[in-house]
DNA sequence: CTTAACATAGACAAGTCGGTCTACCTTTGT
DNA sequence: ACAAAGGTAGACCGACTTGTCTATGTTAAG
């Protein structure tokens, strides 16, 4: 049966969500998801390997709603249009598929881990890259794709303002300033910022 | 005598920052400042004081070193330009003030203190909050001063893609999309985007 | 010289941590 | 019917946590 390790990961997912892996210990998973101690040592062989488990959980959650959000897209002003209006639901918590609001599970699990090579610190860096080939793969448009990574760091930086800074209108804000980018480059005499590059 | 407090800070900065606040004991940060447990406990109340202590050591150094970097400035193009070659140099490990680049240590500590009232995280949203005031300052251009906003979000986007998604080169790419967008604001032909707005 | 402030080392309290283990129960396939 | 696999409850381990306290030493001002 892997419903005992589901009960798990869903439980573990949402207290290290909340409030931090470093702040949450095993005990209290247990005690959520009504699971015994021993049967958590027989799924996962430590309690990094369940924060694994959690960060896997949350990618394949944060992905699937990505994918949901970008899916159609014709353009890449449609994915931004698309993929910040979304953001900004998040931000003010009316996207139930992805709880409330508390910044980048990934972000916040990294800062904890700070050892660079560990799984952990891995594992962040590397839904990061996936969620960069997620909105570059929902590009339609092949010579348009390096748009992706100006999307990511806007996005990043959305994320962040929303989060330690407290501001709810950083999604927003960022969608302005990539409307301004695309009209330039849109611009047949300004050109200075050639988008084919990296 | 204020040196022992000093050192005590000292201390659980750099162990703070290097490993996570939760990931340091107390115990630890003796031993590195050779200070007795009872001194700690005399200039501090608890380890959420010194912690606080150690956020405000970290500000005042960060927005030092800020300071510096924008100093003399004449213009929003200049501020971008000292900004970003800053953090470029932060990003790669060769500004000993700030010490090895470890992610921006108040978006780290946010991550592991999640009570959104909590001291801890207002001062890392207050933090935040003057290093926008300070760039907003450092812009001699009155009616420029809106682009202070754009600065931060690009500047929080690159720090969290340069330590969690491991892109050496996100201040680099930070400072290409700001050329970018400082190009057309100066355009007559495309005021699309009007930076009066916030 | 005395007194107060600040320092030391480190035992100790009281609790939490991740993880192991015993003992028992339930489900499932052969 | 029986065995194997997977489940439960929770005692227990050793290490570690923050914070308090005793007992002693040093420094400086009046």
């Amino acid at each position: 049966m892997n419903d005992k390790r589901q009960e798990l990961i869903d439980a573990a997912l949402a207290l290290f969500y909340e409030k931090g892996v470093k702040s949450v210990g095993i005990n209290e998973i247990l005690a959520r998801s009504g699971v015994a101690k021993k049967t958590l040592y027989h799924h996962f062989a430590s309690k990094d390997a369940l924060i694994l488990g959690a960060l896997g959980q949350r990618h394949e959650q944060f992905i699937g709603w990505l994918a949901r959000v970008l899916s159609g897209s014709q353009s890449v002003d449609e994915v931004i249009d698309r993929l910040f209006t979304g953001l900004d639901h998040w931000f003010n918590g009316t996207v139930e598929e992805l709880g409330d609001f508390r910044g980048c599970f990934f972000i916040n699990t990294a800062a904890q881990y700070t050892e660079l090579n560990s799984e952990i610190a891995s594992y962040c860096a590397k839904h990061k890259a996936l969620v960069a080939q997620t909105i570059r793969r929902s590009i339609a448009e092949e010579n348009e794709q390096a748009w992706a990574d100006t999307i990511m760091l806007l996005k990043e930086g959305a994320i962040t303002s929303a989060y330690v800074g407290q501001q709810v209108g950083a999604a927003k804000q960022a969608q302005q300033i990539l409307a301004a980018l695309r009209a330039q480059a849109k611009s047949p005499t300004l050109s200075v910022h050639n988008r084919t590059s990296r």
